[in-house]
DNA sequence: CGCGCTGGGTTGATGTGTCAACCCCATCCG
DNA sequence: CGGATGGGGTTGACACATCAACCCAGCGCG
């Protein structure tokens, strides 16, 4: 049974259920910041994290390790933010620039930070409650680990970049 | 409490699992779609919504409501998965055309589906379980059922197109 | 009739993500 | 010394999503 590929009614019923509630999540809080704040998601998590560095500024490198972003992604993006004069690339004494807040890129983390924590909490922490949200915690735990297993499994040791 | 914005250090973790489990999951089950069979989830959506509708035909309007699509994504995904053969648009005696699955496309979607329905069970079904496959299903349909809630709430009753 | 509204659908501009190729410097090893 | 390797980072081309503007047929109503 566990052999068979196909899905019952009810793994189809919940699977899609998952699918749904995430992509509405998902593009309902990303409308809402743009709107209210013109940023995107993306520009949120890289604002959070460099804003959570206390010194305001890590390298491109960390913030990929942070976000599990593809570093080509990140340089685009960078880019852009810089564009917008929310980061700064600044040089350093060593190799590689270091990425900055600006003055505007931290006023507008703190401006939606209150506004998207709230969202978070009214759609999705309160609406689950402390037990839900316990076990789906630990369950993406489990589906990550099951990934990361699957990942190993189909690139056979010894390959790089895979 | 509940009016408190801010989560604190458990809810955070769940959430910051909920949303790299999120994003792993996806870009795992795109990225295998890709390379195996060069479909994206957006094509995989499509046909999969078309081959179930036992005709194989619909009309660019069902499938957005099915999808949940904004229609201009609709029309152009639509658009560049005809060039690729995989639908077509015929006109029919009703005023707008039908969107209709081809052979290749019917063909790409019974090739794919196995692997891609196996996939979700080894790495998401199978490692949660029943029981917290079901507590996850319905939670979905209350956060769902929160963002209806939100929806109404942020936009005043008689208010169009919001 | 004529006028405007609505709703399905298309279009173009723009921002974003991904892939593959590349650059550069450091380090390793012959 | 000198080439190979690898890792951080950039670039360009392309696929994709979103927004706003538009097209057009049908309908309602003056």
């Amino acid at each position: 049974m566990a052999d068979e590929p196909w899905l019952d009614d009810d793994e189809q019923k919940a699977w899609r259920s998952y699918l749904l509630m995430r992509r509405t999540l998902e593009s309902h809080l990303e409308r809402h910041l743009q709107r209210e704040f013109g940023l995107s998601g993306s520009d949120f998590e890289i604002l959070v994290n460099l804003s959570e560095s206390e010194t305001g500024r890590m390298r491109a490198f960390e913030l990929g390790e942070a976000t599990q972003w593809e570093k080509s992604r990140m340089s685009h993006h960078l880019s852009r933010m810089e564009k917008r004069g929310l980061i700064r690339k600044e040089a350093c004494d060593s190799r590689y620039p270091e990425i900055a807040l600006t003055e505007a890129g931290r006023a507008a983390i703190e401006a939606c930070a209150p506004a998207h924590a709230g969202r978070v909490r009214e759609l999705f922490v309160d609406v689950l409650g402390a037990e839900r949200l316990e076990t789906l915690g630990r369950a993406a735990q489990d589906v990550l680990a099951a990934i990361d297993d699957h990942k190993r499994s189909t690139c056979p040791p010894g390959v790089t970049g895979c």
